[in-house]
DNA sequence: GGCTGTGAAGCAGTTCACAGCG
DNA sequence: CGCTGTGAACTGCTTCACAGCC
């Protein structure tokens, strides 16, 4: 809002707020299903779990959409989002590990919706490459090699392999031209500086659990301290929040 | 380091830091089973993908483990770390949903490995109730909620069902007395207070993907400006990192 | 000399609080 | 008067840089 006008040119949004956009976009398009045509920051940060002014906040870094006094526009917010996010080219996926988890992905909606495309499906298993899922056939991972410098290239890659496999499956992804990656094997991934890498890793998220699952009968044990339990304001486990937002969680790096 | 002495009491780790414990110890058990006695800040930074001085504030935040001119021992570290994250209890887990998801989830040995149990295998679908995964035996969701103030009682529970159910599903890990969710599905959960709720999405990772993808195409067609790309440092693409660790990711709140 | 442990500086993200517009 | 948009304060995390111990 200082220089430049125009509002083409998002200029720096937080990857705070990149990451926040998806869960409102979320809301907003059930909003506009059950014919809302006006929303506020207030009931959005209450639906979304957050606070009112981060709402406010993070929309102001690409624009200005609402009016004042009545509120935003569900239409025009998901629209702004959408375009914020880049959701107006479709990204080809391809997946890499075709097991329970592999499955699972290929037939989630998580694709389908909102700018991607499952490109290919690639195992080393003679079991499994030759399947079909949905309408895709899975083969073999040297052939994702040879896709190289392809027109058709892939832009995204997941990992969804056991993690023994997860580097050398990376390594062939970069080499196809993939320039992010997002890996589900509990390993971290060396890749060149310019491939972005996220992590989901399910074993991660259950040793925080069992931090504050410890720390909290830790807590309920030595109750005997000054007022405030531990934790930063008045928070109930320490860090931890009041039926959600711990807000953060960061990705492991790679081998 | 202040006032108590007292290496048992944790004292405020920061949450950054415990998600990244994890991530060091995969590190560590996997220097030891190659019979490494020492390692260095800097050795576990490269392999972790961060910044050696975040080593070694990480572990400081919990106690003094290494050795000046030397490093840390790999064993050692490893049990404190456990400690820290409360491994030395086993916690019960739920998975709700078996569809493709939670039969990953249930055959993965994310759980079996770090103090992890599954507890029980809910569902609702007539075709799944009833079926075995491994030696466990997939129950109605109704037998669930009878599991309330039972002895037995979960400690965590996973939402692997479609978005549609999470809701009622997290109602019901609630009044079974589950106190920590991990949510899979993509919507915000409505929970007490007291209850912790940490969430997996693959659809914002994808969308944050496709944010870097579009900002990076966007910038090689703006190649003008000035000296910097953009981005804090140097950093290639805005925010993002050299290869992994843009470090951090929110999880959505609840509805 | 090497490497840990840690104050202090720096930076990012959140929250407050209010000015400004509808 | 209500609700957005935003400077400014604040909080938490990261990084630097170095004192202290081996």
């Amino acid at each position: 809002m200082v220089g430049d006008a125009r509002a083409s040119r998002p200029r720096r949004i937080p990857e705070a707020t990149i990451v926040r956009l998806p869960v409102y976009q979320r809301i907003l398009a059930e909003l506009l299903r059950s014919g809302v045509t006006t929303v506020s920051s207030e009931e959005l940060a209450t639906r979304a779990r957050v606070n009112a002014a981060k709402v406010r906040k993070d929309f102001s870094h690409f624009g200005s959409f609402g009016t004042r006094g009545t509120g935003y526009d569900p239409a025009l917010l998901v629209s702004q989002i959408d375009r914020a996010l880049g959701a107006d080219r479709e990204w080809p996926v391809v997946i890499v590990g075709i097991g329970n988890l592999g499955r699972a992905l290929a037939n989630s909606d998580g694709f389908s919706s909102h700018g991607f495309c499952i490109a290919g499906l690639y195992d080393v298993d003679p079991a499994v490459v030759g399947s079909r899922i949905g309408d895709l056939t899975v083969r073999h991972l040297d052939e994702l090699a040879a896709a190289a410098g392809q027109q058709d290239r892939p832009a995204i890659g997941v990992v969804a392999t056991p993690p023994s496999a997860a580097q050398t499956v990376a390594d062939v992804l970069v080499a196809a031209g993939v320039s992010s990656i997002l890996n589900f094997a509990p390993r971290v991934l060396n890749v060149p500086a310019d491939v972005l890498v996220r992590y989901v890793d399910l074993s991660i998220e259950l040793q925080v659990m069992s931090f504050f699952l410890s720390r909290r009968d830790d807590e309920s044990l030595a109750e005997a301290d000054g007022a405030a339990p531990i934790g930063t304001g008045g928070g109930p486990v320490g860090v931890s929040q009041r039926g959600g937002p711990p807000d953060r969680r960061p990705d492991p790096p790679p081998s």
